[in-house]
DNA sequence: CGCCGGAGTGTAAGCGCTTACACCACCGGA
DNA sequence: TCCGGTGGTGTAAGCGCTTACACTCCGGCG
């Protein structure tokens, strides 16, 4: 920006002072003084340096938001729902996406100094740095990771949710599943999941890797998986992205999914709802859970608690085609 | 953040113009005494103040971007190339959208007042607004907006996009159009689509309107047109999720696409490709738009020009089911 | 032996605000 | 009439940096 307080001061003929708080209702101003300084910020356009406000309130008024990338609609989602709270909450929101960055942890430090709180997507920071970040104070909310102390944690529910999909799955009648997803770390998303569908289908099931969670990969996996001598009966994706690649192959391999397969998917996306068939999914909360983390976020930075530091959202099975005609309902 | 520059100098028995020096580089430091500094940063885990150096620099190092919303993929994407290349320059990206929110002019000027340059989707200011922002000299890229004088403006083909796109339903053999989309101002995205589609089919196509962009209103406008005595052959609309709500109508009907019905889009979102039948349909660079929206205001904040001021994005026709089983080449 | 110039460092003036504190009227009550 | 308040305002001290400028050594040169 251009012109300053100064400038203002001058032009009314009052101190910086008395602009300031004309401004911004601090402290006493007569009606005549508001109004001559109001007509110069007029006449002058005059627009506070955040710069200089941030500064002298030593606060940024900014939040950040650390994810892995963009591409598919579930970080999408999440980002709005954020954004939108943290902006009502009159909060801007600085974004970082780590995918294919090489200096992840000077990013993530060099936004972390522009913010006054962080929210951070469980698989995008290592151990150390997640260490690093909770020692400095600095307000803290992370997605999809296990509960720790000194930061809110915030995920929606895997390990149940995966058993009602497991069991509906058992009820259509099929015995030989298959679970397919990218390697994983202890409590992710993932490896909740796994842990949800095993329980059930026990040796039914076989974890089988994809490089990772994208259409391209889950097509490579199931193309091969599917090519093998036992086919499995059912194809647990460990997310939307996945399965859609899974029933890519099954196309090309002349097989009718769900009569000759039944694939599932993970988070709802909206490529899930128009694919044919449309994949039975579980939908998580996606918005509601950026929506959340902004909440979190501003109340430790405000120092006042009213929900709970590690929060689990519920999430909702999503029956379509692909999963079977004519499904027996959910024992459970 | 909590050390200061003070503590460093101190603790390194320095003044705090030799630590900034040390640090930054500038100015000739002695490698005893570059050291002593470094020691002390490293002890006292001191990181300079984003603020204080923005307020000496008289930069934010930081760009913004207003778009909608991100519910669709084409913002998203477009947002991603801009991130990446915006932080790759050094720059954080900030973001605002602007769905649902009450007070857009004075969220766009607070974001104006924290970054050091702007991109802005065409839909998301008023005119006037775009008045006051070029007035006040701040480095601006206007993405899908006419060409004007005091920003950059950006946008991938439309017209002629178009034109190719109608000529190869043309080639089809079909004779009735409609042309699906919502209420566009002039200059905008989809205007230009409209104009090249009717310049080519003349009277054949007729303008539908939709509620919004999005599959709903796709499906609702399509299933009101569908209904009526004249159906069209092929429905040409103004994007993706606009097609695949007309999709779902169709099937609702019991109409058969493309036998029935040809359909088209425009973007190639995701879900274009896994639709079934899968959506012929026009892609956009949306992760170029955004990486040259980046760099452009790169030039513009640096003073420096290197890429003209308005450019135009190529795109390419993505020919799929959609629009019937055996397309004759493009005429033209 | 006196000077010049450059390397190395410190001092202090900003950058644009907020706000504690001091100050000055002026009013009403004793 | 005097005094404590209080509304209204200015002064100045930060907030955490960068950097122009001044200063001090030293080595090298005439």
């Amino acid at each position: 920006m251009d012109v300053t307080i100064y400038q203002v001061a001058e032009r009314a003929g009052v101190s910086i002072a008395t602009v300031s708080r004309a401004l911004r209702g601090t402290g006493p101003v007569s009606a005549k003084t508001r109004e001559k300084v109001l007509k110069a910020v007029q006449e002058l356009r005059f627009t506070p340096s955040r710069l200089g406000v941030s500064l002298a309130e030593g606060r940024h008024a900014a939040n950040g938001i650390v994810f892995p990338n963009l591409s598919g609609p579930y970080y999408t989602e999440v980002l709005l729902g954020y954004e939108e709270v943290a902006s009502e909450l009159g909060r801007s929101v600085v974004i970082l996406s780590t995918k294919g960055r090489p200096n992840v942890r000077e990013a993530i430090k060099e936004l972390a100094g522009r913010v006054d709180g962080l929210v951070v997507f469980g698989s995008t920071a290592p151990d150390d740095l997640v260490a690093e970040l909770v020692a400095t104070g600095m307000p803290l909310v992370f997605i999809s990771r296990e509960p720790m102390s000194g930061a809110d944690t915030l995920r929606s529910e895997n390990v149940e949710s995966a058993r009602r999909l497991a069991c509906h799955l058992q009820g259509h009648g099929y015995a030989r599943f298959a679970f397919l997803g990218a390697p994983h770390q202890p409590g992710d998303d993932i490896s909740q999941r796994w842990e949800g569908v095993s329980a059930v289908l026990k040796d039914a099931v076989e974890p089988v890797l994809t490089a990772e969670y994208t259409v391209d990969s889950g097509y490579e996996a199931a193309l091969k998986l599917l090519r093998g001598r036992t086919r499995p009966q059912a194809l647990i994706c460990s997310d939307d992205e996945v399965a859609l690649g899974a029933l890519l192959a099954a196309e090309e391999l002349g097989l009718a999914v769900p009569d000759d397969l039944a694939v599932t998917g993970w988070d709802d996306i909206m490529a899930a709802r128009h694919a044919r068939p449309a994949l039975t999914t579980i939908r998580q909360p996606m918005r509601e859970l950026g929506a959340r983390a902004a909440r979190a976020l501003d109340e430790l930075i405000g120092g006042v608690r009213a929900t709970s530091a590690h929060q689990t959202l519920a999430t909702e099975l999503v029956i379509r085609k692909s999963c079977g005609e004519h499904p027996q309902e959910d024992p459970k």
